[in-house]
DNA sequence: CGAAAACTTGACCCAACTCAACGAACGTGG
DNA sequence: CCACGTTCGTTGAGTTGGGTCAAGTTTTCG
């Protein structure tokens, strides 16, 4: 009866996990949400800003996925970036009129599954309804983080936070040790995510490997040393609300890798 | 039965409906909701940030409010600015710590609802829980556009962006005309607000009065062109999602005072 | 293998910051 | 209701972090 094992869904259970309760029962509710599965490529878009609201809502099952907006001036400012298990649109899904982009980073694989599944699901489950709630909220509460990250810190610290994020998510959600993740990023798109031009970011860089901090090979980077870097960073991890599904959101600034 | 008209909370029942469709059942059930009042002195904390969660939820009914993080360095980022109606801390209560302040930005009238009633109400009636997450959906909407704000627009659009957004918004909750309006800010939180220093603020300002954009008197605003505090804001008010109950929501960048 | 995209580096510039001093408004207590 | 300390606003002078422009090199990918 269920698929459970079987489901494509799985990235988006485990994530919900990571901080909220979810009975099997719920969870196999979850899992066996009817939803199709599409690949895109690199740079397309997913959802245009000023699209009217796509009626399914859209996860990440593999690859790299971001947020954007545009200003009058053409420049682009880069709100958020996804990966495996995240809910990419729930954002625009229940208002009128989509107020941001969402991009493929690199090439990958979504699940669409229908809003009106979901509403089903949650009319049902009112418990499913408060995990994706507090998804939102999680969300939230990272964008709040950028938003102290690109007005309060200057631009070392700001890519450094950027690069501690990612590699604290990575390691939630796949098995990799943390300190030599995928980096799927242009030092452009870095800039754009940090308000700061890509020239900039290459110096940043190029002083940050000077320092021993991070070691930036091309698309992928390992991070040398990671208690210097949480600490370049100005990082906590406590507002990604990772919860006790790993082990890190309460180990603060110091001596731990980002797997734990 | 119903205390529909006697209600404290009448605010908020009038801003869920800015973008959610309430039967009067529904609307009814939210205005019962057993509710504290307490008055906060200007500048005082309402929440803490690493306090754990607190239990009830909290929504402004007078004066203004304000969510704060601060940096390592001890720089303070304010990241949204709440008024009569704003549900303040739905974002806090959901998750397991705090992971930013509240303040009294002006001496405030709040009530608190217990969040206990709050999952009872919704649990019982789905619909007002979906109103519920819409607002903490447009709530983030707002933090990506002061994200493209903070980290793609110059000193001059920032401040005339955020300028132009509290006009929108007061103009949606109170009766007033929109280009005359109370501007509870010291030239030191607009600058926190918008990633700049006091100084600098105080440089643009005096720039915009020049230019007959505003005319700042203490403690209120006189928008002295809309249209170009608009323009000069890079400022389209969609991501407000104020929907039909604000006639411009969808008018644009000419022309409209924020009144409408 | 060739074109396009991404990275790298140097030279120069400017928007916004810092430091500092002073006047104006506010609020609080006597 | 006035005195006085404190916060807020204003302005100038000098500095700087990060931007701009430009020219090369390296990588990627069709």
């Amino acid at each position: 009866m269920t698929t459970r094992n079987s489901s494509r869904l799985a990235p988006m259970v485990r994530k919900l996990k990571q901080h909220s309760e979810l009975s099997p029962t719920e969870a196999d509710a979850l899992l066996a949400l009817p939803n199709r599965l599409a690949t895109i490529k690199a740079g397309a878009f997913v959802v245009r800003e000023g699209d009217k609201a796509p009626d399914d809502c859209i996860l990440v099952l593999s690859g790299f996925a971001y947020r954007s907006k545009t200003a009058g001036s053409g420049a682009r400012q880069i709100l958020s970036v996804h990966l495996r298990g995240d809910l990419v649109d729930l954002q625009n899904s229940l208002l009128d009129i989509a107020d941001h982009n969402v991009q493929a980073l690199t090439s990958i694989e979504m699940a669409y599954i229908q809003w009106q599944d979901i509403l089903k699901v949650t009319t049902a489950c009112p418990n499913i309804g408060y995990a994706l709630w507090r998804d939102t909220m999680i969300d939230a509460s990272m964008s709040r983080e950028w938003l102290l990250n690109i007005g309060r810190r200057n631009a070392r610290q700001r890519v450094s936070h950027l690069l501690c994020e990612l590699a604290m998510r990575q390691a939630a959600t796949t098995i990799c040790d943390g300190t030599n993740y995928v980096l799927p990023m242009t030092q452009s798109q870095i800039g754009d995510a940090t308000g700061l031009t890509s020239v900039h970011v290459n110096r940043i860089f190029r002083s940050m490997r000077e320092d021993g901090l991070v070691n930036a090979d091309r698309r992928s980077l390992i991070i040398t040393d990671w208690p210097r870097l949480q600490q370049a960073g100005d990082f906590s991890g406590a507002y990604l609300h990772q919860g006790a599904a790993n082990s890190f959101a309460s180990a603060g600034a110091h001596g731990v890798s980002p797997a734990g």
